[in-house]
DNA sequence: GTGGTCTAGACCACA
DNA sequence: GTGGTCTAGACCACG
């Protein structure tokens, strides 16, 4: 499992992991039922603290993307909300993109043709 | 100016004074030449520190969407930047909206709709 | 005897353990005298270790549910408890349940009704 | 704020400091709009750590028993959920005490009268 | 060996 | 000064 840690980066190192495996799991190189390593493994092969692995896998079990296995630890396993409520939570940020892309007069066939990419870049 | 902050939420005041702002140009309610209130009035009238709003101007201005005058203040003034430049700044935001999407179902057509209703909003 | 463990919950395997039975009980799905299946039959069939079912008999026959007979193996036997130690044992757990009720506003009435419907699930 | 910590409780001190804010709002000694002591001042007046305090306060705030203000810190604030979704959360706590009280042969009537008294004490 | 909890001490972003 | 983040190191409950 591949994941790359950006020390300097804006975003806290918890949340890049967390986005990563979000990552992971929309191209497929994860999938329901997958184990990831135990926070202290991650941790330690990230060069990490373990409590920071720990936040992003409650971050990611908070929000559905994994459960906590008392035997097996942390496994994949994507809940499917309701269209509706997941389409609400994405509503915001695009708002600010679009918003930013209006400015920047981005016009609408270009973003409709990135998200097409992105879309085909994800295989899916 | 309708401007809203929410002390509750997860993003700084700062940022969401700098969104709304977008999102005013966006909407057409703010255009080029347009003056924002001084820092100070502003401040007074959210209920939010001086800095805060300094915060949000200067990041607006780094950002190409207002120009800092010593004399007239604070005006809008967008900045059209490469169209490539301003693509890739989206794109990282946009790949972690679709990422998310894509675990969660949401189908690409659903994504291009949505897309399409945010640009009708902005009534462009 | 049906028994159910979710491995994902927050509570540990052993006191779901310990829960599911206690239910059983109260069901009259369990009565005096009954058998329950060796530590070792339970723990494979339920696909978990055999410590876990020990620390959960362990568990019931410490609050007056359970003998553990050498040849007979774990045998119910509900000890009737003084009333009044046992109202003190279940106070502390309903003070924080009423607690949370009040705060979201759940009337008395609907928590009367509840308890009503409770028993009568029980079929008491 | 009188709140008291057992040190050597089963429960986490971060679980039993959530539970004491719950009965103090339940008590009408907390209302709306008050503001809980910063986590370190709190957390030094307990002699606690730090994250124990914020852990607590994350909690809360999760269960929608308090905001975090950017600029007044935490404020008591209850969120109302729907009745419903309450409901089913107190359900699965409720269920296990009244089967333990079924087994110890706690009459419903104690129990009704058990629940009026709470509702008594919390000056409902 | 696993995650859960707790401590102590540190730096930074925010207001 | 506030909460947010991160680190290091420790003990315990669980399985």
């Amino acid at each position: 499992m591949i994941i790359r840690i950006d020390f300097n980066a804006a975003d806290p190192i918890y949340v890049q992991l967390r986005n990563q495996i979000v990552r992971l799991i929309a191209r497929g190189q994860l999938h329901n039922g997958d184990s990831l390593p135990s926070v202290r493994a991650l941790a330690s092969e990230l060069g990490v603290n373990m409590h920071t692995v720990n936040k992003a896998y409650a971050m990611l079990r908070q929000e559905g993307y994994l459960k906590l296995d008392r035997r097996k630890g942390a496994v994949i396993q994507v809940e499917r909300d309701d269209k509706k409520t997941e389409m609400t939570r994405i509503n915001g940020h695009m708002e600010m993109i679009v918003a930013q892309a209006i400015c920047k007069e981005i016009s609408r066939e270009d973003m409709l043709r990135l998200i097409g990419e992105m879309y085909d870049m994800f295989d899916f």
